[in-house]
DNA sequence: GCGAGACTTCGGCGGGTGCCGAAGTGTCCG
DNA sequence: CGGACACTTCGGCACCCGCCGAAGTCTCGC
């Protein structure tokens, strides 16, 4: 080695410590999967990437190690999520970046296409909703002056009424902004994330608004949440089929 | 190859291809010093970085075909910049989630100090205003009710107005924001940067309100910048100095 | 033109990293 | 308490990637 170079940027030398974490198309895998905001177990992961159970663990051992990810042992499963908001948001921004090179790929099979057009319809982001659903419940907060876009990005006082009289707590303590942008990546377009999006994605989830639909993360909007997005945001009942 | 593995996510391949670009110490301290929005030749580059020539000359390669710099060719010099305020904005979150961790090294020689010190006064961020000033400045638009906050990050109608005064034009057209949040590190607090901050930077330095010391990308708030920050948005003279 | 200078291409070296299967550790359940 | 199961550790293999210096290409200025 160089003895004289004692002086590399240590800015540079994280910012790829943490890039080089996420370089690997398996562990890319694994956290576009969790993404959905839920834990999967290290064997689940490991099938939907398509590696062997010893490979799998050494890259979990560096996710978690690297801060991406946190974990949790029950029994003899080992259980992981992304570590918090920001992590998901880091590889949420990452993903949107990627995406639109790779979007133009078309479903070959029918399963894969009524999976894809269901993920496209709705789905959870980490912690909020997405899809179309995301998108359409977003332009109503526009449509309706709860949200303003025209000069950034945040919700407005009549915004937080709506919070308010939905019955929907916000958390407003820690750092965590109320209303961030999140890009789309099958419309291609911000959708609410942030403290009210997980807010309102949570409360959709809790009053049955909408409903997971099998184990993946894409949702389907109820006839209860019909109903609710027609009243409380004047969101058309077709719409969203 | 395993030829039955035809349906490896291109997501997660698109994904570990954009971070490994960034993934490799040497390509990353270029990225970071591309963050003051100029143009540097790849020989500036090489001795920034500590490698020769013909190493720098390949990393070069893989970053313009990446998509994350744009070059111009004149006579035997290449310039370098990054290819867009999408990839800058990239850069910057990227790094912002590493700085916490390394920021807790000291300078070590007066030059260092200095020259350090004179970054955290104020400085560039791609094209925005950075560091104290940055986060004067930013501060200064949320008390006057310019920039809303609490509720996301957004310029008011009182702000649209105040550029409008203080004879700024902002560029609306364009999907960039307005207005978004771009974490310091030096100050690990978000400062203005979008569309707005953008606009007010190059004010700033058009109008002389803050001048470029040295070759970095450290800037100096003269005395009209003082009056003109005094006067437009009720910034102290001592603040800044 | 012709040399100096900036950059690029090439060959080759060395180290790091992902992968696997086999063996080991810990947990659950009958 | 013993077998099934989930995960981890280890050794070894193959490959990729960054690095350099030497030689090549291109441009400028005299």
């Amino acid at each position: 080695m160089l003895e004289g170079m004692t002086t590399r940027d240590p800015r540079a030398a994280g910012l790829a410590r943490l890039t080089g974490l996420i370089a690997d198309e398996t562990r890319a895998a694994c956290l576009l999967a969790l993404l959905d905001g839920r834990a999967w177990t290290a064997g689940e992961l490991a099938r939907h990437a398509g590696v062997a159970a010893s490979t799998l663990s050494e890259h979990l051992g560096k996710l978690v190690t690297g801060g991406l990810l946190a974990e949790e042992r029950q029994g003899r499963h080992r259980y992981v999520r992304l570590a918090d908001a920001t992590a998901a948001q880091l590889v949420e921004d990452l993903a949107a970046r990627v995406a639109p090179g790779t979007a133009v790929r078309r479903p070959r099979t029918l399963r894969e296409s009524t999976a894809g057009s269901a993920m496209a319809r709705g789905r959870t982001c980490y912690d909020h909703l997405a899809g179309r659903l995301g998108i359409v419940v977003t332009d109503a907060f526009t449509a309706r002056g709860l949200l303003r876009r025209d000069t950034g990005f945040a919700l407005t006082d009549a915004g937080l009424r709506w919070f308010d009289t939905a019955g929907i707590a916000l958390d407003r303590r820690g750092r965590r902004p109320l209303a961030r942008a999140c890009l789309d990546w099958t419309e291609r377009r911000p959708h609410l994330a942030g403290a009210a999006g997980a807010a309102l994605c949570r409360h959709a989830l809790q009053a049955r608004w909408c409903v997971r639909i099998g184990s993946e993360r894409a949702v389907k909007v109820t006839d209860t949440g019909e109903r609710a997005l027609s009243e409380l945001l004047g969101i058309e009942a077709g719409v969203l089929r």
